[in-house]
DNA sequence: AGTAAAGTGTGACTTTTATCACACCTCAAA
DNA sequence: TTTGAGGTGTGATAAAAGTCACACTTTACT
């Protein structure tokens, strides 16, 4: 655990911008960041949430238990708030969140975090902007991945690693078959077939992890029918 | 549209509870109370989002168009924020809200409304839990639709319309097979024939749109077990 | 380097659900 | 009271995706 210097960090969160010296200090001495692994869990569903987690750097993927094994809910690239919902809303977490890369987070005093929101118009509105865009990203892949078949589910999460991750054409995936299809709620085995199937098409090229988008064009369009 | 009373309105938000006399005032000014009969819709996917909408009265249904039809993304009843999201984090309505009941519908000015949340943090302190709980609810809604198969999908939402909408095992469908199948992401024909199963092995009872739920355990084993 | 564990690739078969087709019901407006 | 539009019920068939089985590859650890 290093010692955090709130006040110089220069990853700070949009509504974080909008602290004055005096929160940035109060934020200093409430606040610890701690390094995870990759594969570590940075919070796990059903246990208390005491915390706002923030993630500085890294990738982070959010995940429950639904009825039929593990769903991924959404992948967090940093910087970003990683429970909010889970710890504003419920004591419990209702959701876990696990590190893809090494990660740096920042665990937050809920009652300072409580009190910057109480306190500080911007702050709060800077989190309210950000509330309200998480959902509306996740009303669109929920419609989009409901009515998607595979070709369509797995081309999107694709287009969305390229286009929102890494912004590039080629990129180590960082997530392995078995999650994949907790991502888009298939079976393993069917997710890897429609991998090798856009290989063979040469809608992409895979080389162990690393994965290169050939015909985007194609994808999108794959994607888009559905 | 009648002139809003909001100072002696007695379906005020949990935030508005914490609105001082005058910014009650404030709000009587910059707000409009619309009434819409079932069917009517209250604002729409790709217009200008001006408003916040308040349900005061009434069952909406928020929807949007995916790559294979409507989607039905949730139910709201009174009182709730209608569009929060869609409002703040876009110009422009990612989605469309119709009344699925005769409905009253507060337009409140976003001006109003967000400086609301620069000046009262209590308000502000409101309005962040209450998005915080959507988007838990649907988190949760969503791993669940997305793993089961059609009989748990149906289940759900009946079990969702008996304990969070009518408080009854006894309702009047508020949506038609068709609604349904946007719902649950399925088709018309589907959700219908898995209704008549539920019938015939006497989970539930139907005449016309009125629905009994007889076997609320066999629904709940099905809803979980998916 | 050797070994176990985790992950990948693919065929055969089964289950689930969509699609198509069509008859029938219901309700409101002419 | 007709008529027609929207909604419902159900069979037959086809398409999509899950499951099972098993061999192979990669990774991580000692």
């Amino acid at each position: 655990m290093a010692s955090p210097e709130c006040r110089i960090c220069s990853f700070k969160s949009p509504a974080a911008e909008y602290l004055s010296n005096l929160e940035l200090e109060a934020l200093e001495s409430n606040c610890a960041q701690i390094n995870f692994k990759k594969g570590d869990v940075i919070f796990r569903e059903g246990t208390l949430a005491t915390n706002i987690a923030y993630l500085k750097t890294g990738l982070v993927k959010v995940h429950m238990k639904g009825p039929a094994g593990d769903k991924i809910l959404r992948l967090m690239k940093a910087p970003a708030y990683l429970g909010m919902p889970t710890t504003f809303a419920d004591k419990v977490n209702n959701y876990t969140a696990t590190a893809l890369i090494d990660s740096h987070i920042c665990f937050i005093s809920l009652d300072t975090f409580r009190d910057f929101i109480f306190k500080n118009g911007s702050f709060a509105y800077e989190i309210i902007l950000d509330l309200c865009q998480n959902e509306l990203k996740d009303y669109q892949r929920y419609a989009n991945m409901s009515q998607k078949q595979l070709p369509g589910r797995v081309a999107e999460i694709l287009l969305c690693m390229s286009h929102e991750l890494f912004k590039s054409n080629k990129f180590e995936l960082p997530l392995n078959n078995s999650e994949l299809s907790d991502f888009v709620s298939s079976s393993r085995e069917s997710v890897n077939r429609q991998l090798s199937d856009f290989s063979k098409e040469g809608i992409i090229s895979m080389n162990k992890k690393e994965l290169t988008i050939l015909r985007e064009d194609l994808l999108e369009k794959i994607s888009l029918k559905g």
